[in-house]
DNA sequence: CTGAAAGCGCTTACAG
DNA sequence: CTGAAAGCGCTTACAG
């Protein structure tokens, strides 16, 4: 009843129209090549004609597939997690189309009603859908989740190394002269928090620099959680000369912080952030941090869920991309001046 | 093939189970009133144990219906359009799941290979995607466009009234006394660069403020193309003691010039943005800019296109949604100085 | 309140 | 290279 006008079409009609079986018509549909080439013809010319279009449920059902994938995201919370899951959908984006994949958006918290309807599921990070992801191994619905590491559930994961790039960051600051190099942590219930911590301590570790115990600042991501750590860094007698956020925002704000005690950046001290976010380049000093391959990590994980929904793939993969630091203005070398 | 231990269930397989007919369990699972309780409650059984799950696309072939819609959003960009877009998609994610709606998500540009699959069609603003606009239109699939006014089309439009927006910003600076207030524009290919210009002319007017053609300076919303603008406009002679840019960024980039001539942030200038957007307030001077409902426009743009396909509206409807000042540090009363 | 049966619009062995 | 026919897993008049 919605559209009286239009008469609905099938598959039937075509073949009709065409002067062949549906079986034919079918046959040129799905682009199976043994089909006379003067059939093929008249079918995609019927097909034009009648703006025939095939009915995708009665595909699926025959076929006995569906080629849906569901993508499951958090509520969305500050900028940062804007960023962050907007990069990642274009991958996704990217792939699924590449894939002839369908997309299935779940966004809001609570159950998914039909996840029914989909033979694999993505998770962009995991904030507050981890019961989600236990329904779906339950139920065995192939997963991956991006950007958060499940050591323990049979489910894949893509994320980007946070722990080689934290490492990678404290050696840059060292090569550039830098021993006293204190961290604001991120926040260390978190994965990624743990991972920044840890490749930062490693590093600190290897390169033998002073590792004091006042180095170690914890925040929990958000830029008013780095203030009352960097006045503490910034007032400290043996006062770090580089300072290494666990995110863009705290580095912008131990700027501002270290701009309002008088200290000049990178003059009087270095600031490296993490995640390359949008405010790094847009600060009062454009910021060094450190870039993630969010979309790269999208592209993979669906091409994971798709081989693993093809069986191609049977155990769980995790896997970890590479970062990249992205040299700004908020560092500078320090050996030269000694 | 794919879990050769999982046997596919069908609704014959419980409705064996629980000792009634493949309509009856049918019934239970769509909620159909007519059914003894003592058999609802052994085909709610049989369900459970067997895990039993209805196909999705048999339901909606044997159904005709699909209850599915589409989400294009165009390429992503800057990171407004990030911010933009997200919140835009909450909206929409939170509708959706109240109406029982799938989301099918479109994310890359180009055409859309099963457009069919989908009753109704969500654009998330225009950027590239007007052909599609056009194919669903000639396709009879009804449309709903996000943030973009299409008076031509036979399609609804749910945008943020960006006129009276930038008409609320020039009174608003005219309350605090200012008297040369200047602007510069957003792109003027875009309806929302002639809204907020249009908003801004129409209030100057209104007021019977200076309008020079100097003060009008034109960016495309884009940080970088404020620069010059700012600078041109802070060099002038009669140097506004006001500027209403048209996005956040541009705002951004204002004050930061201000800054380099020397300029202080609201004593010598106020400045207005536009967007709400999270850099407003993370910069150097907490901006006063416009707020937009942009999760409300996804959620009733949802509705609209709900009642559409249900045929409950048959005549496009185009709806402006009201926006609010957000007053910060940016503006400075200057009535009282003189 | 219930069920047998037709039908939704495709795909796919199978036989030719 | 082609088609008749069965089947995918549901829903829904219809008759009871």
């Amino acid at each position: 009843m919605p559209h009286p006008s239009s008469h609905k079409l099938n598959i039937a009609d075509v073949a009709k129209a065409a002067g062949v079986s549906t079986t034919t018509v079918s046959r040129v549909i799905n682009r199976i090549g043994t089909v006379k080439e003067s059939n093929r013809a008249r079918v995609l010319d019927a097909i034009r004609k009648m703006k025939y279009r095939p009915n995708p449920s009665a595909q699926r059902l025959a076929a006995g597939k569906n080629n849906t994938i569901g993508l499951v995201i958090p509520r969305f919370q500050d900028m940062f997690h804007s960023f962050y899951i907007t990069e990642l959908m274009r991958g996704v984006g990217t792939a699924s189309e590449r894939l002839k994949l369908d997309l299935l958006l779940h966004i809001t918290d609570g159950p998914w009603t039909n996840m029914q309807s989909v033979e694999g599921l993505l998770f962009a990070d995991l904030d507050g859908s981890e019961e989600l992801v236990d329904a779906a191994v339950e139920q065995g619905i192939p997963c991956v989740i991006m950007n958060h590491f499940l050591e323990e559930l049979p489910v894949s994961c893509v994320a980007v190394d946070n722990r080689k790039a934290a490492r990678e960051v404290v050696r840059y600051l060292a090569e550039l002269g830098h021993q006293e190099i204190a961290t604001i942590t991120g926040h260390l219930r978190t994965h990624v928090g743990i991972e920044r911590l840890d490749g930062y301590l490693a590093a600190i570790k290897e390169r033998k620099l002073p590792m004091k115990e006042a180095y170690v600042e914890h925040g929990d991501f958000g830029a008013p959680s780095a203030r009352e750590p960097a006045k503490r860094l910034l007032g400290l007698k043996d006062r770090p000369t580089a300072i290494f956020a666990a995110s863009d925002a705290m580095a912008v704000e131990t700027i501002e912080v270290a701009f309002e005690l008088g200290l000049r950046v990178p003059e009087d001290l270095s600031v490296v952030g993490f995640d390359d976010s949008p405010v790094a380049a847009f600060g009062r000093v454009p910021l060094t941090t450190v870039w993630q391959p969010l979309s790269g990590v999208g592209e993979q994980s669906v091409e994971i869920l798709h081989d693993q929904i093809d069986g191609k793939v049977k155990s769980p993969i995790k896997r970890l991309l590479p970062t990249q630091i992205i040299k700004r203005q908020s560092c500078r070398q320090t050996w030269l001046e000694r």
